[in-house]
DNA sequence: AGCCCGGATGTGATCGATCACATTGCGGGC
DNA sequence: GCCCGCAATGTGATCGATCACATCCGGGCT
């Protein structure tokens, strides 16, 4: 086993790390006045909080969180519920979430639900609870992840991410629905009148959000409602609902996020279209890898930090700056017009 | 702000939760009895545990894990240090290691070192002690947390993922190193003798041993030792990178990644090559859209997710499974003979 | 019958921090 | 010269669990 060093008998008879008793003794003062020192508190002489200052570095003192968790009933640790955390969108917010949270202060715990069900969800969010976590940050939020948190008595704060408000069950992703709208608008002024989507997973919330985008710009534009096919937001799904969409006559498909819109290019690829001469295609994430797909992704730009960062600083009330990026078009060279012009 | 309810004022004036003590008055016995009902204690009549088990869920009792903590000294966290953690291997090793420990009972708190450079790491890792975390699990491992980690008095037991083990300072990793080598060896017997290898960022463990891998079968093989490019694991990289192989005449690459390879087969597509007619390209890790790029990766399939379970497996020492899963070579559209023959 | 043993349960101390409240000392206003 | 008030610090209680040890009780052995 790989292992870090035994720590064995160096030393005097102390096994115990140093607490504020430790401290006091060592600076002379008593443990109340060592614990004003770490809670800054305001009439402190000088050079009493340098004397503990001094002896905390000699001693190596590090304050036991969990004592102060127990009194304080407060446990500064901030929660990740997430599901099939393993996308590049899900990750990077995660990572954007824990600095954030380290930078105030705050652990972060993450709980997976592996699967869609209810019962995973469930356990998942239990074991946030027992952590007493003192908000909880959702990503890549399903609907049932949403029926979990707003139903029983559920104390604990929570925030969703990429999600702007909620308003009483009613979830509002707005810019998620702008940015579908911005993929969809491209093609049809490039001259596309057969546009396709290829949905996301059917449960989840950003799906929906772009999907309803979707369908609302072929509206406002009068373009007539195209075919949809769902996918799971994984390359083999979008190979698959992409070979039905070609199969249904499209000459563009917005896909929902860019791994099915690479497979929807193989898809095309494999049935001897040309991209974009035959088939124009738009992405959603603007993943790093989407600028060295063969061509390069059209896609829509969503700053997956960003919105970690938000959401935290929504969580911890820190309300009221900057309401929300707008989502950015990235135009590369999966899209062109038409290949027939649109009747 | 979204926000999962306000539980006002809703019944008693019971704010705080129930601890061990509200539920032995409920179920008349001492908190004692509670307290070995919560740690499973032989000696209790079944009728006492029953009555004990039917208070607690009358109050909705969830013990208090700061409490717990405090007085046996464990905390029951699992620390996971990572860096970029955007990536699609780390992100599954950390997802499959916080349900393996999750199903042990322990929590999983993650602290991403954003920078390379040794401040960023130390302050992930003391943060990590901070928490008083029983063990750490290291996620793509550069030299520099290694270091950090073996230097100071570190006490926190620790195991770096798909490491096998630790010799008193040197970390073999042997399955990457085969996984290389089979990567290699299949370009080799395909004919080509000009191969070259993408590498990836330089201080990265697995970066070393995969070059190693890479060396070692050329050099097995009667090969001369073929150019060699730095990347940083990202497809822009692999774009650049590529350029320089391929101007230096290779007809087949080993990248250290696939998101690499993709930034290659994009290269090469630019150049006019065409993939794997003019030029073959052997990726690693088995991404789930390498089997979509175009053409196919062919790669070296990793298992992230078994990974990430061995290693907590191994960090709360029950070791003595399987040593590890051999890497699997997954021949798809992107490798061929060379197409001059070989001289 | 008396004794001892161990199963079943209770009592008080403890972990390491903060909180609530008490105490000290010094300076200024009257 | 006295007293008030505030800055600076100390004392003891507390959070909610486990640990160490004490107690009670019934049954088998001699």
């Amino acid at each position: 086993m790989t292992d870090g060093g035994t720590g064995g008998g160096a030393g005097g008879t102390r096994v115990r790390a140093a607490s504020v008793f430790d401290v006091a003794k060592a600076a002379g003062v008593s443990h109340q006045t060592v614990s004003r020192v770490l809670n800054d508190h305001p009439s402190l002489r000088p050079a009493t909080r340098q004397k503990v200052l001094d002896a905390m570095r000699a001693l190596d003192y590090r304050p036991n969180l969990a004592a102060r968790a127990l009194v304080t009933s407060r446990s500064r640790i901030i929660g990740i519920l997430s599901t099939s955390s393993g996308e590049y969108g899900p990750a990077s917010s995660i990572a954007a979430v824990e600095a954030a949270a380290r930078a105030r202060g705050y652990s972060v715990s993450i709980a997976n639900a592996d699967g869609v069900d209810q019962r995973s969800i469930d356990e998942a969010l239990a074991h946030l609870v027992d952590l007493s976590a003192e908000g909880i940050v959702v990503i890549a939020p399903q609907l049932q992840v949403l029926s979990a948190l707003t139903a029983r008595s559920f104390r604990i704060p929570f925030v969703t991410l990429q999600t702007l408000r909620q308003t009483d069950g009613a979830e509002l992703a707005l810019d998620q629905v702008q940015g579908a709208r911005l993929a969809t608008a491209h093609l049809g002024e490039l001259g596309h009148r057969r546009i396709g989507h290829l949905a996301g997973a059917a449960d989840w919330i950003d799906a929906a959000s772009r999907r309803a985008g979707f369908r609302a710009e072929l509206a406002e534009r009068g373009i007539a409602a195209g075919p949809e096919a769902d996918g799971d937001w994984s390359a083999p799904s979008g190979y698959r609902a992409g070979r039905e969409l070609i199969g249904r006559g499209v000459t563009a498909v917005f896909s929902a996020n860019d791994q099915m819109a690479l497979g929807l290019l193989h898809a095309a690829h494999d049935a001897g279209l040309a991209v974009p001469q035959d088939l124009s295609v738009v992405g959603f994430d603007d993943t790093p890898e989407a600028a060295h797909y063969l061509p390069p992704l059209t896609t829509v730009r969503q700053d997956f930090a960003e919105a970690g960062r938000r959401a935290l600083a929504r969580l911890l009330d820190e309300d009221g700056t900057s309401p929300s990026a707008d989502p950015v078009l990235v135009v590369r060279a999966s899209t062109a017009p038409p290949p027939a012009p649109a009747d």
